[in-house]
DNA sequence: GCTATTATATACCGATCAGTATATAATTAA
DNA sequence: TTAATTATATACTGATCGGTATATAATAGC
């Protein structure tokens, strides 16, 4: 039952038409992304996902859309939830608070005893074989180093970087850490060993 | 026609029995090594490799074996052919050099236009799902690691490293700047900023 | 020639892939 | 009750997966 809301004062709102849906829409979500996030885009099936869902596949495709469509609603959870670090990391209050907060972010986050010890991104990327998958990801990539060097920028202007200090390597620099601790991470390295290289990277920054 | 070696003269040695190999086996492991490179191992399939190697299957299992032992011997040939510049950049004269030649190496590398945009390594590692050959790559991962780290140990004696200089960190730095590197040019990062990235590297470098 | 041996070509195997048709169950509106 | 709507469950689709059985072709030794 639907009143319009067209100058009217009735208001009743039941929009659930049909049979409800018998499952949690967010937590299904997060069973994928862990899925995902472990076993990569390609070594993904979709019977894995229906198994952790814990519903159907017509379900499935009923609520996210296909597997391509499953896994873009996943990354968007996973910006805002795993990796919410980076645009926290952004409202630190000075360009050398932000890199570490992002460092520290991403180790912590890659040694999580719960998650995959990996970045649900960085796997993704490179485990799309040749899809056009692969361009979404690109895209990504450039919008988190523009975050960066505008936050970079803005340290300039505040005065907590050199006048003359080349933001977008400083931006690019810092996502590339972050990338080869992933890779470091996900091909065995320690929190230790991933801590030594957030140190020596720091040391680098500019006084 | 064979003729034992068991303390005689003899020694003809006419080891090709049965048909000729219509394939040159060298070339056909060239090929599969561009396909593994550019789509990764779970998004290689049998058929991308029989399609570019130019044989049909059968070929492929006697020469090479199934996909994951095909697979490794094309890793063998990748470090001795296009990541050669690791094992060469262990012969610098000074840590410096080394590193300088490792960065550049990995730099061009991944923007040679003939190859793909990519190190095959680190595509391997990340693109083989949940499959055991992951520990494949973590164990070529920590013998790349220890080469560089025994190079800097003895740069350490040789004076041209300051005596305090912790390797462990500076091997890692290294090996985590080429991985991030790779995945920066994977998804879509030009040249010139990955030379950006280098020479802030550099920087970091103890003088 | 004949036999042994190895490579090639085709065609196939069962398993799994992503995705869907169909029937039924659960709900709201009337 | 009845109709409309949406979700669920099962079972299926054609395509592709990695891998192989089988038959034939090409070579060497005799």
């Amino acid at each position: 039952m639907i009143y319009l809301l067209i100058g009217m004062k009735r208001e009743k709102v039941t929009l659930a038409l049909g049979r409800p849906r018998a499952f949690d829409a967010e937590k299904a979500l997060d069973r994928a992304m862990q899925v995902f996030w472990r076993k990569g885009y390609l070594g993904t099936s979709l019977s894995d996902l229906t198994d952790a869902m814990g519903i159907n596949r017509p379900s499935l495709y009923a609520a996210f859309g296909n597997k391509k469509s499953l896994f873009r609603k996943v990354l968007d959870r996973y910006s805002k939830g795993p990796s919410v670090y980076l645009s926290e990391a952004l409202r630190e209050p000075t360009a050398r608070a932000v890199v570490e907060r992002v460092l520290h972010g991403v180790v912590d986050l890659l040694t999580d005893p719960r998650t995959p010890t990996t970045c649900m991104w960085v796997h993704g990327a490179l485990s799309c074989g040749d899809d056009p998958l692969r361009k979404e990801f690109v895209a990504r990539r450039v919008a988190g180093f523009e975050e960066l060097r505008a936050r970079f920028r803005r340290a300039v202007t505040e005065g907590d970087l050199p006048i003359n200090a080349d933001v977008d390597t400083l931006a690019n620099f810092v996502q590339t850490v972050n990338f080869g601790l992933t890779v470091q991470a996900s091909t065995g390295a320690t929190r230790k060993d991933l801590l030594c290289v957030v140190a020596a990277a720091l040391q680098a920054w500019p006084k």
